[in-house]
DNA sequence: TGACAATGTTACCGATCCGTAACATTTATC
DNA sequence: GATAAATGTTACGGATCGGTAACATTGTCA
């Protein structure tokens, strides 16, 4: 289903596995619903990934570099527009948070997974600080006073928005994300 | 440990569960754990309680009646001023989304069984509707021009800012909810 | 074709968890 | 103190889940 079948179970089991932690939640699947979904078997995932928890170690990763991507794109689409860049990285995001299939893995990890001692737990807060850093860079860079509570403001609005949208869906706040995150945007920069 | 030993066992387990559902999440905690730290077992439990997802429903009725008197106190501490009423509402949601025990139980028991159909689902609907009618209400008493775009914005703040508490703890963006939504409160009144 | 690695299949273990049965004990009420 | 209700204790059933063992099958490369 998530992967074309002629390409390695590894391939076709990350797929999977990132597809249904998304669904159902790391907590929520199984690892032999994993294995079926991948068109694979239970062995085979635990012949290329020693536990679960290696496995959703694994898909964050793959997750993260997506994410890295995902920057790099909005960098190029706006060279040298540090506005323009933020403005389409509020539109973005507002993609990301609304969307079935989206890829707020490392959101969703962060909050199912942190309160125990998962061994992605320094991964994930590293991240954290990454793009944190990177978001106070961008928001600096186009003219903001304080852009330190400018991306706390964006932080809580896109974390509210991925909640928001898991509970409530379609007819909740989280699709007015991009509205609102605008909003703020331009009162923080003028 | 949650209450006094000397109260009839159907307030101890309640009391006990309420905590232990905080703390670990609903789907996080059995109801072995729950009834030893009621100090009472599980056939009293279920004598009191059909089943665990009942245990989940008359725990979220309480935290629902509580939140009531949560709203009545507003009203009560600012007679007759809304935009007081709602500086008040930030700061009180803001001591609530950033203090361990918390009365967010029904934010997190919406982001944790809305995606199953639990018995409850219906009842954190309506109590969602209710308390976004409240919130426009008072936001349009206060002088809101788009009363329902600025009870976006604060739900997507206060839900982010439970979900970011929760899994960056003290150094995360939470910490700066109330004056974050402060400034969002004065953006929209004028 | 032969040999070896990768993958698939079945069965099982141990732990956890929701829920129940049967019986013992305490508490309250008359 | 007797009676009945509420509570406590132990054990168990059934289901799910993470993880492993043993063996069969397929694919690859010489």
């Amino acid at each position: 289903m998530t992967a074309a079948v002629r390409c390695p179970p590894r391939e076709r089991i990350i797929d999977a596995a990132r597809d249904l932690f998304r669904k159902h939640g790391i907590k929520g699947i199984g690892v032999d619903a994993i294995a079926e979904a991948a068109s694979s078997n239970k062995m085979t995932l635990y012949r290329h990934f020693g536990s679960k928890d290696d496995l959703v170690f694994v898909c964050l990763q793959q997750a993260a570099s997506e994410a890295d991507a995902f920057w790099e794109d909005i960098k190029a689409a706006n060279p040298g527009d540090a506005r323009a860049q933020l403005s389409d990285w509020v539109r973005r995001a507002g993609e990301f948070v609304t969307v079935e299939h989206c890829n707020c893995e490392l959101l969703d990890a962060a909050a199912q997974l942190m309160e125990s001692d998962h061994p992605a737990r320094q991964f994930i807060e590293d991240l954290r600080n990454l793009y944190r850093k990177r978001l106070v860079e961008l928001c600096r860079a186009a003219g903001a006073a304080d852009a330190e509570l400018m991306v706390d403001a964006l932080t809580l609005l896109v974390e509210g928005a991925r909640t928001n949208w898991r509970s409530a869906g379609p007819g909740g706040a989280a699709t007015r994300f991009v509205k609102v995150a605008e909003m703020i945007v331009d009162d923080f920069l003028e």
